[in-house]
DNA sequence: TTTTTTTGATACAAAAATGATACAATCTGG
DNA sequence: CCAGATTGTATCATTTTTGTATCAAAAAAA
């Protein structure tokens, strides 16, 4: 599991970040200040750090200089959404910038983005007996190799991209199919069935009635 | 429960929206001058500010740069529907404009859609013996995961926005079921049974005679 | 107190949603 | 073109939800 560093002194944003991150599946630290930053960075290996500009003792620049230094991703989020500061920012080597406020969608794109870039993306996962790696499409359940269709494979990394939330048919329908829903299609409940059938999911993806499914995990 | 602080001098116009956005399931603040919003902002948690640009003592735009500061979203509420004070104020930071004369749904629109922006709306909330997590939809009591049907589910909603606030039949039924409220059905006594049953709140949500319901919380 | 109104509790049937299966249409790779 | 896999519609069975009806209990009114 990757970890990322929150460097960002008001806490309610703070939370709000790593609320978010640990719902996709990040390991998050969070630092109040510069100081705790500087020292989280040396002794602990991060794949990314969130760097407030604006921090106590030590400034969002100079932290910056740290993570470069230790060759750590850095994506720069703050309140001054001047173009002078992503300027600057961008300069000095910050890998992207995200002017406060942003849409939780947008942080994550661009901390999938640069992870990306960095190459330190996990291309598999695994949840309880069902292995997958999102490149070769290989999925295994209970250590054996089973066939998914593109639909199945889609609907599971959808499923495994928000766990525990109740996905809403029309969701479904337009991440995986990508048009619009309908409203009458029984598609989407069949193809969950069968992705329960092939990974013995029969009690971890739950019906949740007039809305949709949630995977349990 | 979110707090917003509505700043606009005319009396009615501010009544129009508390009354609206109280019923919709905020708390409402209202200041009639720029002073006292002010005044108000430093001293109260609020989620949100409405505010009119011709303000008296201390205009809308000042109040903003407040706000700003305090992190606290805005949106502009005025006569002046000209696109040059609309560019001005959303230059200055505004989250979004609502020139008046404006629809009451459009105001409600507008306020949820800032809020989320924000993640100020809470996806999990706990009531004593209950907890509850609106994304994943799932309900614990004393800590066993419960089953709620989806009325039972909006039920508790409302009564969570809503505590120690007898509820009228009819708005429950409007808010739950949406349609107007004939006068005799027992639907909403029915439902607020099973409710509390489940949830094992037979003395926490109690009749209020010829009226309706209450949550004490 | 007695009467009336309102609410609580239970049973039950209609309606709606989901699970399961079969099958036709479409696509894919030889 | 063919064989097989994939995909979605149709159908029926099963489960769940939902609202009405009914009667009992409680509260207010007379």
């Amino acid at each position: 599991m990757l970890k990322i560093l929150i460097a960002e002194d008001e806490e309610p944003i703070a939370n709000l970040i790593r609320i978010n991150l640990t719902r996709a599946g990040y390991q998050c630290v969070w630092a109040p200040d510069g100081n705790k930053a500087a020292d989280l960075m040396m002794n602990e290996n991060f794949s990314l750090v969130l760097l407030d500009i604006m921090l106590p003792e030590i400034n969002g620049y100079e932290l910056m200089e740290y993570a470069k230094r230790l060759d750590i991703p850095v994506i720069f989020i703050t309140a001054l959404g001047s173009t002078e500061h992503k300027v600057k920012g961008l300069k000095m080597g910050a890998d992207d910038y995200l002017p406060k406020p942003f849409e939780i969608v947008e942080l994550l794109a661009r901390v999938e983005a640069v992870l990306r870039r960095y190459q330190k993306v996990e291309t598999t996962f695994t949840i309880d007996n069902v292995f997958v790696d999102t490149l070769s499409h290989v999925v295994r359940v209970d250590g054996e190799e089973v066939q998914l269709t593109v639909k199945e494979f889609e609907l599971l990394l959808l499923f495994a991209r928000n766990r525990n939330i109740a996905l809403y048919r029309e969701m479904i329908y337009e991440n995986v199919w990508g048009g619009e829903y309908g409203g009458q299609s029984r598609t989407v409940d069949l193809h969950v069935q069968r992705l329960k059938k092939k990974l013995h999911w029969e009690d971890k993806i739950i019906a949740v009635y007039k809305v949709g499914y949630r995977l349990n995990a």
